[in-house]
DNA sequence: AAGCACGTCAACCGCATACCC
DNA sequence: CGGGTATGCGGTTGACGTGCT
């Protein structure tokens, strides 16, 4: 296209801020016509005054078929915090196992619940509401969410890049027992983060800055 | 009722990495 | 191999909504 240099462009100003259901619209028609990716390319056939980073992260966040709304389950919840423990602030990461859930909202979940400063009392308070009216709920839900979605991720797809975290927990586990094992071990740790975390909200604070890890430092991977 | 504080979330920015020529 | 471009990622910002005083 022309008068670009990567995501910037030279001689035209971008749009900026929220989109209309026209840019929407817009975007959507040339997703259907294309295909994802060529993002760059967006404004030239669709006539969006968007740059191709803005449409991208549009259609990713809130535009692709698929995405859940609303707030995140307590299985959801349990699932981040236990892939955060291993992994830190690897936002994309973590939302490949949530389907439906991007890395900005999973990103805006955990600032929100374990970045955001308060004394100890407003947070022990929360999490002592927010225990209390999901752990039953929760419980129960654990191990049917780990077969609908995260079991079958860890087997299905056989097509994804080597270097994918994914892929590397699929290659660990060869035979279906062994997936099985390490179903329930996951469960069992997701299960145990959370009553770490809904203990007391010292918790919060201390996952947060293990996002900020020191990747000198050997993490465990899955 | 008005003003303020706080929480949420969409979107932007800069950097890193992948890809292509 | 190196440079330019495209894409992805994580951090941050700012608008808006809501609850409290």
């Amino acid at each position: 296209m022309a008068g670009m240099i990567g995501w910037r462009m030279q001689d035209q100003e971008w749009r900026k801020g929220p989109w209309t259901p026209e840019e929407d619209d817009l975007l959507i028609e040339y997703v259907r016509m294309h295909g994802e990716g060529r993002w760059s390319s967006v404004a030239g056939c669709s006539g969006l005054k968007r740059c191709g980073k803005s449409c991208r992260l549009r259609w990713v966040n809130y535009l692709r078929p698929g995405l859940k709304k609303g707030q995140l389950t307590p299985q959801e919840e349990g699932i981040i915090i236990e892939l955060h423990a291993l992994w830190g602030n690897k936002w994309s990461t973590i939302a490949r196992y949530l389907p439906g859930r991007t890395d900005n909202e999973i990103k805006n979940y955990w600032r929100t619940n374990f970045k955001t400063k308060k004394t100890p009392s407003q947070i022990k308070e929360k999490q002592k509401l927010k225990a209390s009216f999901r752990r039953d709920q929760y419980q129960q839900e654990v191990n049917e969410t780990m077969n609908s979605f995260v079991l079958p991720y860890y087997t299905e797809d056989n097509n994804r890049n080597k270097n994918d975290d994914a892929y590397a927990v699929k290659c660990s586990s060869t035979t279906s027992e062994q997936q099985q094992y390490n179903q329930c071990l996951m469960a069992q740790d997701v299960a145990s983060g959370w009553d770490v975390v809904s203990e007391d909200g010292f918790w919060s604070e201390f996952l947060w800055d293990m996002g900020n890890y020191n990747p000198n430092q050997p993490v465990m991977e899955p």
